[in-house]
DNA sequence: ATATAAAAAATTATCGACAAAAATCGCACC
DNA sequence: GGTGCGATTTTTGTCGATAATTTTTTATAT
């Protein structure tokens, strides 16, 4: 028996703009955060009884989520969470590897007083929010906002709007992968120094040095996943291989 | 007066699958291929009509569109064709260069016989498109493909499915510019100097001197629109202000 | 003439119903 | 016990109508 994820009267708010962008924004949101497993099967009606809206506004908001590659759609078989695995993992690390650099490389080359004040705010926030989460204090939640908008601070200055845009995604579609790895004791303390060794390199302009230290970072955040047994069983044996989301 | 373009019962045949998939296939196509121009209305019903498909269908075709971003969504205004802009190609260009190197370096250091003989393949009918196309015996058309299966022969043995996945996306949003650059005599024989200089390389497996290559490549591309006066003001200044699509 | 506001027209977003296809079930048969 | 086949149920794809919103037009005052 499989409940307590998704179903009855999950009633959504947050009235800004149309239906479809809500439940979109909703859906998004607990593929990411694992509420959705992968592989689930995402039944139009079972949804629209949910959220209580019709069937096609449930079916465009699926439609874009394959967009940010979250959902996949098979002909006459309707939606469902896109899967995770190992393999994919590695995959999305490498590409997340050119991508990330390119864009922090552009960004210190073009460094300019008001990327790095923002810089500054968005690393101080992030410093802030991993000394509380070494005591404890504070939620995954507030970090991983203060990780992204740090990381997306990195990010900003850089020209190309379409490298920008690329990056976006893949950074989105590796948050369910930390979400996974956020299961296990992993090392916060060397996490923030990691994050203080890009900072102190970007703020430098040293851009061979920043984009040398954010491969290491994305890489071990990877490792977290790898090394740990349980984790990679998870991932490739059993997905939780409950079709329907009855 | 802006007829001509779109509109009188244009009925697409293309039995293949869901109304939703010929819908899209052909209104991508039309985008590409110019018919419809850069920021021009897409209006459902006007489509509904021409189509002799309901609404929603339409609604979805529009919809996955936007994933390539080829149509531009605006809650409660509708779509239109995504702008097109020298700043864009600009910005697209770099990106390019990034992703198709990436993803050609790795090609060629996992390089195994059954990818060069597809690339010799892909080649060969490039080199026999290019040819034909100096002697006025060839389409556009037939070259755009050749030119595209060729490329997509160099990325195809990178391991990583996400960067070939997002190289393919760029690719597609470059067909609308090279569309453009193709009404200006371009000088053919440099271009298939540059496929044939990077073809070698990457056979004989020097990652170093066929990405170099691919660079150029791509940036000389960008070269033809940007040394082309009337091109670049066309881009810029009047990208066909006629809003409706009737 | 020009600006402003109300009314009309056009367009998009949402709905619920129906048709088409796939998955499931029940039963004969090996 | 398993296996193929047809009927039943579930689910997806498509339709046309209506509500909500924006754009255009018309009317009125400055």
């Amino acid at each position: 028996m499989d409940a307590e994820n998704a179903g009855r009267a999950d009633q959504v708010e947050t009235n800004s703009g149309t239906a479809i962008d809500t439940i979109y924004r909703e859906l998004r949101r607990r593929i990411i955060d694992g509420i959705y497993l992968p592989e689930q099967k995402l039944k139009i009606e079972h949804l629209r009884a949910g959220f209580q809206v019709s069937s096609s506004t449930v079916r465009e908001a699926l439609t874009r989520l394959t967009s940010d590659h979250l959902v996949t759609a098979e002909e006459h078989r309707g939606f469902r969470v896109t899967p995770m695995s190992m393999a994919d993992l590695e995959d999305l690390t490498q590409a997340r590897i050119v991508l990330e650099c390119a864009v922090l490389r552009d960004s210190i080359n073009n460094a300019t007083e008001d990327w790095e004040l923002r810089l500054v705010g968005a690393y101080q926030r992030l410093t802030r929010a991993e000394t509380k989460l070494l005591h404890d204090g504070a939620s995954f939640d507030t970090w991983e906002e203060c990780n992204r908008v740090f990381h997306d601070a990195l990010a900003a200055n850089a020209h190309s709007v379409w490298l920008k845009r690329l990056r976006q995604l893949l950074f989105q579609q590796s948050e369910r992968y930390r979400r996974l790895s956020s299961t296990v004791a992993t090392s916060r303390a060397e996490v923030h120094a990691e994050h203080m060794a890009i900072f102190e390199a970007a703020i430098a302009h040293d851009a061979e040095r920043a984009t040398a230290l954010l491969h290491d970072h994305v890489w071990r955040a990877a490792n977290v996943i790898r090394d740990n047994t349980a984790l990679r069983k998870a991932l490739d044996k059993g997905p939780e291989r409950r079709g329907s989301s009855k």
